[in-house]
DNA sequence: GTGCCGACTTAGCATGACGAGC
DNA sequence: GCTCGTCATGCTAAGTCGGCAC
């Protein structure tokens, strides 16, 4: 919070925990640096010592102060600054302190802001990448939040579900295990699928009876009816629909508010933001692909479960669960996490830590990227190195080249072991087995040197690539791709289709391998090299074509999504189309047919003019009637919104609402049908103008069209927000006059703070290690 | 040497916010 | 001013990796 004084940001009490750790509710440390924050701004690490008077203190911060004033000349060009002003980083000038008259209108300024603006802009200030480090080992000096928010307790809705037919009797308990299950989408990626939706309810079911107890009568999952409770929360996503703007506005204020309270953590004296402080609420276990603990209860996490981490100084917050307590308090600056518990599906540590565009996020970001760099001046020793060791009569060592070649090369990620029983059957690199892989797909023998990888990979995402080990990409610059070929052959040999193509790895081994060549090396630095490198490269490549300097700027941003695709195809970043986006893209498809027919009827019109003959020629009929009919559904609809009392009421008026809608599609429906028509006869003028209205409308359809196929299956923000290395993009932007806001959205701006001075002509490589 | 676990990063999906186009 | 589609964000599952205990 550098510059931040009493006028400039009045945190509310309520941001900062309230009870000391002992439970009572003074707040002495807290306190003094709340006022000396106020007072003079940032808390550096080596400012705040609790046993020093406040007075000492703010002497001593002045005093750093003015030194500091005397050393540092403002920074210009050289390393990060600060963004400038743009219209959605709403933020006051700063003050300069030997100018009170810009200090007082930059005050008003910031006084106009909101509350979450006020913050967002204390935040903004402090620029960690100038501020001293911690110790050594350590993550922070001082550190103090509010602990989790936890989700309200269950209100029962006293909707009762069928068995056999007739209605049963739940206690709330048991009611809330029914809703989890009422609350899945029948058609959705779990029970949607056969495959899944048997291990889901087979899971569920098991739970629920535990919930149930011995005696219940329900015993069978086929006479269970949730319909009834399935109907209730449509209904309730109804009303939810129908709420008024003001109502709205409410429901947000109410979310600010529990930000305002856990959403702020004070670090070394610096306001951070929290990323996920709201305690996962209970519901079913919703694992991926074919998880074999799909559809378990996930329980309510109790604060007697959650430990938290925070300064031996820090006010303990108090637990906002009324009769709870925390399970434990602790004080390891070592590590980055505010809060940890355990949950109940895998018993695995969870745990709530400091957001993205948080300085924890940042430096271990920024150090990521410098690692991945510093791997361009190894990478050719490494390279030459798993060269010659594809040959090695040793198996050890060859499959550790052969496995260290497919992470450089594929891009597959390491593939760590997992047990089949408690987690999905996915794999990668050290895991793959031979029904993985499948030598000459295609049948075609002799010199084929084809693989086809079929496995499913993280998250359960099918990879499913036929590699041709022959081809040039593989094997110029001795790439030993048919080397790398015939080791596959050999370790595939004799082995059962369940067997492990890597028998004599594993990625600890693999990982001690790396770190012979350079200090941090791991296998997913790989990942982070290549996809950095590659958008470097695509980039440079496009910047210079002949014609890139005529390109507006919009024209190099879909040229940098272009770079970014294919980093996204080589991580194998994917996306499913689901059922809402399928539908689009027909509906484009069919608009455009339709374009094209009309363009085709003009086309025959204009001959029939130019032959002379202008009879039955089609126009098109007035809409008018149809369109007051519209408007007066709409009307109603909205009346009915506005009188709504009851939750009768509110549903009535949703479906109204939803009918006029609909009704006012299906008009402009119509209307596009008949677009390319006039209501009486055209002149050969209008046509030809029409015409190439038309030509030029069927050629961005077109566009749009292959553009939307081309990325619906390719997520291209994952490579964007974790591989690519930020400085790329920035200097881009900068040589290229491209506002940075067409690439990076507002979080990932912040996200980024620090990436966000490097001069145009940066480059990723062995160079950005010793920036720092 | 190996297996386990804590701590962190990476990931896709659901949903809400926003803005272009009408 | 409204609607609809797109994009941003939140959520939390699922990876990687290093350190520690045995």
């Amino acid at each position: 919070m550098a510059s931040t004084d009493e006028e400039e940001f009045d945190m509310d009490d309520e941001v900062l925990p309230k009870k000391k750790k002992n439970g009572n509710d003074e707040a002495v440390p807290k306190k003094k640096k709340k006022r000396l924050e106020e007072e003079d701004g940032e808390i550096n690490d080596e400012d705040y010592d609790d046993d020093v008077p406040l007075k000492q203190l703010k002497k001593k911060k002045k005093n750093k102060e003015k030194d500091s004033k005397k050393r540092k000349p403002d920074k210009v060009v050289s390393g990060p600054v600060k963004k400038k002003k743009k219209t959605e980083d709403v933020k006051p000038d700063k003050p300069k302190s030997d100018d009170t008259a810009m200090k007082k209108t930059a005050v008003k300024a910031l006084k106009k802001l909101d509350k979450a603006e006020r913050l967002q802009y204390a935040m903004q200030s402090f620029l960690w990448w100038d501020s001293v480090e911690p110790p050594e080992g350590c993550q922070w000096r001082t550190m103090e939040h509010s602990g989790v928010s936890f989700p309200e307790e269950y209100v029962p809705h006293g909707i009762k579900m069928k068995y056999d037919g007739k209605d049963v009797d739940l206690t709330p308990v048991q009611e809330e295990a029914a809703t989890f299950f009422a609350a899945m989408d029948p058609e959705g990626m779990h029970l949607g699928d056969p495959k899944t939706a048997k291990i889901f309810i087979k899971n569920y079911f098991a739970d629920f009876l535990e919930v149930l107890g011995k005696k219940h009568v329900i015993k069978d999952f086929k006479k269970c009816d949730f319909e009834p409770i399935r109907r209730h929360l449509n209904e309730q996503k109804i009303i939810k629909k129908a709420i008024t703007d003001e109502q709205r506005k409410a429901n947000k204020d109410d979310r600010n508010q529990v930000m305002f309270r856990f959403g702020y953590a004070i670090v070394d004296g610096h306001i951070e933001k929290v990323g996920n402080y709201n305690m996962e609420p209970p519901g079913t276990f919703r694992g991926r692909g074919e998880h074999p603990k799909m559809g378990k209860l996930k329980q309510r996490v109790a604060p007697e479960q959650v430990s938290l981490n925070l300064s031996q100084c820090a006010a303990v917050p108090r637990c906002s669960v009324p009769g709870h307590a925390w399970g434990d308090i602790k004080h390891d600056p070592r590590g980055q996490w505010l809060a940890t518990w355990k949950e109940n599906i895998n018993n695995q540590s969870k745990y709530m830590q400091l957001a993205a565009q948080s300085s924890f996020k940042g430096k271990s970001d920024r150090s990521k990227y410098n690692k991945a760099a510093l791997l361009c001046s190894n990478i050719e020793k490494i390279r030459k190195s798993y060269k010659k060791d594809l040959k090695s009569k040793d198996q050890e060592t060859k499959q550790l080249a052969t496995a260290v070649w497919v992470i450089d090369r594929l891009a597959l990620r390491v593939g760590g072991e997992k047990d089949t029983d408690e987690e999905a059957d996915t794999v990668g690199c050290c895991s793959l087995r031979v029904e993985h892989l499948e030598f000459d797909p295609n049948g075609e023998g002799g010199e084929n040197r084809e693989i086809k990888l079929e496995f499913l990979g993280k998250d359960s995402m099918l990879y499913k690539q036929t590699i041709d080990f022959g081809a040039a990409m593989y094997n110029e610059n001795n790439g030993m791709g048919e080397q790398v070929y015939e080791n596959f052959k050999s370790f595939c040999k004799k082995k059962k289709p369940d067997q492990e193509v890597f028998d004599s790895i594993n990625p600890t081994l693999l990982n001690q391998h790396l770190k012979t060549f350079m200090d941090g090396l791991s296998a997913k630095v790989f990942r982070t090299y290549n996809a950095s490198k590659t958008l470097q490269d695509e980039l440079r490549k496009h910047e210079a074509g002949s014609q890139w300097k005529n390109l507006t700027a919009t024209e190099k941003v879909v040229e940098y999504n272009n770079a970014n695709r294919e980093v996204a195809i080589l991580c194998n970043h994917q996306r499913s189309v689901s059922k809402a986006q399928e539908t689009a893209l027909e509906a484009i498809g069919s608009k455009l047919a339709t374009l094209k027919k009309q363009k085709k009827e003009l086309k025959q019109m204009l001959k029939k003019l130019n032959s002379g003959d202008s009879s039955g020629l089609p126009v098109r009929k007035s809409f008018e009637e149809m369109t007051e009919d519209v408007q007066k559904a709409i009307e109603k609809a909205k009346k009915m919104k506005e009188a709504a009392k009851t939750n009768e009421e509110k549903i009535a008026a949703t479906q109204a609402d939803e009918k006029a809608k609909q009704k006012k599609r299906d008009l402009a429906d119509k209307k596009f049908q008949k677009a390319h028509l006039w209501e009486k006869v055209p002149t050969k003028d209008q046509l030809v103008k029409r015409i190439e209205a038309w030509t030029a409308k069927i050629n961005k359809m077109e566009m749009d069209l292959k553009h939307k196929d081309d990325n619906k299956e390719v997520s291209l923000g994952t490579s964007k927000i974790n591989y690519m290395d930020p400085r790329i993009s920035v200097a881009f932007c900068k040589r290229n006059e491209v506002p940075i806001e067409k690439i990076f959205s507002k979080t990932l701006r912040d996200k980024f703070n620090w990436a966000m001075a490097v001069q145009p002509n940066w480059e990723f490589n062995e160079k950005v290690a010793l920036e720092g």
